[in-house]
DNA sequence: AAGAGGATGAACT
DNA sequence: GTTCATCCTCTTG
């Protein structure tokens, strides 16, 4: 067995269980999103994320509590996947926290590939390994395989194919840069929350 | 029943 | 900097 294959759990429920959306959006920075479809990982660490916080934020899809049919999945308890298309074309990955019936969710932006790197150069229809391979929301879904069919999706039972892992790479305070959230100027006053949170010295995060 | 628009990315000029 | 691919969800009538 490889070094890479030994077992790591995934994050207990009381990380995704907390009140707190902004701070478990800064937590999930460094810690490493995992797949395995098929017998196949894909692994990657966390360099971007941006926080969603209904029913006060006018950002989330949430908002005001509006519940439909695409919103349920994040008034489920923390701890699972909210995943929908967007602009017709690609798949958005959210991290499902805070306890049942209060919709928050962290939208994962970019991570920094560590496992897998072939399969995800093949979904990508790349051939070689460069920043953009797992920058921005709707690359990382496209090269961890992460479908809207996944929606829903619990990161914490075992066999799941989706989990989030802590492999002690520390992050501390200084090392996280926050900034207003991208592609959110619909949002009135809520687009200049400063939601989005980075690596401050990360390659694999955008501009 | 129909229409608008979106938590984006890639390929252009 | 601009364009456009592409389709689901929500709103309106």
């Amino acid at each position: 067995m490889t070094n890479d294959e030994s077992f790591i759990p995934p994050l207990p429920p009381e990380f995704y269980l907390r009140t707190d959306v902004v701070e478990v959006a800064r937590a999930l920075l460094g810690k490493v999103l995992v797949t395995r479809f098929d017998g196949r990982r894909t692994a990657g660490r966390i360099t971007e994320v941006e926080a969603y916080r209904a029913p006060d934020d006018r950002a989330s899809h949430a908002w005001g509590n509006r519940r439909t049919a695409r919103t349920e999945t994040m008034f489920c308890e923390g701890g699972r996947a909210y995943i929908y298309l967007c602009y017709g074309i690609h798949h958005l990955f959210n991290v499902v926290t805070a306890p049942e019936g209060l919709a928050h969710a962290v939208l994962v932006r970019a991570i920094e590939p560590l496992e897998g790197i072939d399969l995800m150069l093949e979904r990508r229809n790349l051939h070689t390994p460069a920043p953009k391979l797992c920058t921005g929301p709707g690359a990382l879904t496209q090269a961890l395989g992460l479908r809207t069919a996944q929606n829903g999706i619990s990161l914490l039972d075992t066999g799941s194919p989706v989990w989030i892992e802590d492999r002690g790479f520390a992050v501390s305070e200084t090392e996280i840069a926050a900034g207003p959230r991208i592609g959110v100027d619909y949002a009135g006053e809520c687009a200049a929350w400063e939601w989005r949170f980075w690596l401050k010295h990360s390659k694999f995060v955008k501009r």
